[in-house]
DNA sequence: TGAATATTTGGACGATAGTACAAATATGGT
DNA sequence: ACCATATTTGTACTATCGTCCAAATATTCA
């Protein structure tokens, strides 16, 4: 890690960390979600925690055991929550509100997690984004594991609402939610005002507001014409799994 | 680096290369888009292009100064393309096959730039995707002198097609084509089967027509209600620059 | 060809990486 | 108070990082 212009603020609030686990997980989060995987080390995280770096190593062996457990904290609260908006999503009569519910219920969650304190979610998502471009192996296995169902109950819960559009077309445009909605929390000058709104934040409402919008009306294009150049070869041009 | 299963086929195609220069940038584009700036190390790249690690420095001075160089090469053609084909697009009479030409004149240069080989644009627009997630700060300084004029052109012509979203929101949608534009070149399940097209990547080319087929839709989106919890206090919520 | 220049080489430097481990200290139950 | 256990500390190890540099080699042009 290069930058970080000042000492730090991740610190703990008191003198005595009450618990120490929590404090490097808290600032192995922040850390990974701002810089990056490949760009914090474990002394960094020590720092940042006010630990000792061989503490590290005590609670999570390695540092890949540190980012799986951070995903493993967030990863269960957040398709828990996922499921609960999606289901009553589901109970909705009128279909263009569905659909709109069914977004929202993807993209609420990815913003403010569970009983996390402000911007939790927010910085989790970010985590995941930067992860995500950045290839990381471990991650691969765990999303692979965790998101696979919700992902796939998402896409059938949007073609129910839009039964004329093909899966494939449905399948392409939660993938481009999902790429929406993570440049968003990832670029800088966007998203430090995001988090900083009044309490949970008034700004990061209105990035969802505008990104449902645009999500719901991208689910509803006409889909693309299938006598096309249209997939030659490979019929597995569009895989199953999307949303990770 | 950690990754890497064979003896990498960066490589020269000849056993002599007779510019190791570019060896060394193609082979640095390649790595660097595929793991990250972070996780790829000068020796990684030397090896790659079949040259010393001495070399890259001798031709680039620093690491930081490689991947400058890259983006020298790539910005000035790509942005070319892309005037040129939004200068086409706004004279397209139909205003319906206009914005959809003015979003292909975006999307296009990001899949096949210049006169570079297969892949070559998918290449550097992955790089940028990664850049921009890891938050690179020497990228931050040539993005912002390079694509700004290009993105507010972008903009304005949207907005010339479509008067009455404001600015505001078409801003906003910009940044989420951008946002899906990147994670479908980082996503590797699906980056895989696309830059393997017949000839120039047939399912490059769908992905491309879904991502303009939503992104046209989402542009055209009814704006968001401005009566609504309303930006309380930034007016900079949303800053100029975009589609960066 | 020979001199001037450009490039490549191999090794070295100090810095920092992730991890390991023994000693020191804190903690909790009896 | 005591002991067993949990945690923290300080340090050390090896590996690799970006960069530097002098010597070796290739190239170019008068």
């Amino acid at each position: 890690m290069v930058r970080k212009p000042a000492k730090s603020n991740v610190k703990a609030t008191s003198t005595r960390k009450p618990n120490m686990r929590e404090a490097i997980l808290a600032a192995a989060e922040e850390l990974f979600s701002t810089y990056g995987f490949n760009a914090v080390s474990v002394r960094d995280i020590a720092q940042a925690a006010g630990a000792n770096p061989g503490s590290v190593t005590y609670h999570f062996k390695t540092k890949d055991g540190l980012l799986l457990e951070i995903y493993r904290r967030h990863c269960g609260p957040m398709n828990r929550r996922r499921s609960e908006l999606l289901a009553a999503a589901r109970r909705v009569r009128d279909l263009q509100d569905r659909l709109e519910a069914i977004v929202r219920a993807y993209v609420l969650p990815a913003f403010s997690s569970g009983s996390d304190l402000a911007g939790g979610g927010t910085r989790f998502t970010r985590l995941r984004a930067i992860m995500s471009a950045e290839g990381n192996e471990v991650v691969r296995k765990i999303i692979a594991q965790t998101f696979d169902d919700t992902s796939h109950a998402f896409i059938d819960a949007i073609h129910d609402s839009l039964p004329h559009i093909p899966r494939t077309d449905l399948v392409w445009r939660g993938h481009f939610l999902l790429g929406a909605l993570y440049y968003t929390l990832v670029t800088p000058e966007r998203v430090s005002r995001l988090s900083r709104g009044s309490a949970d934040g008034t700004d990061a409402g209105h990035a969802i507001e505008e990104l449902v919008r645009a999500t719901v009306a991208a689910l509803q294009a006409p889909p693309l014409d299938p006598a096309m150049p249209a997939p030659r070869k490979a019929p597995g041009a569009v895989p199953g799994r999307a949303l990770t």
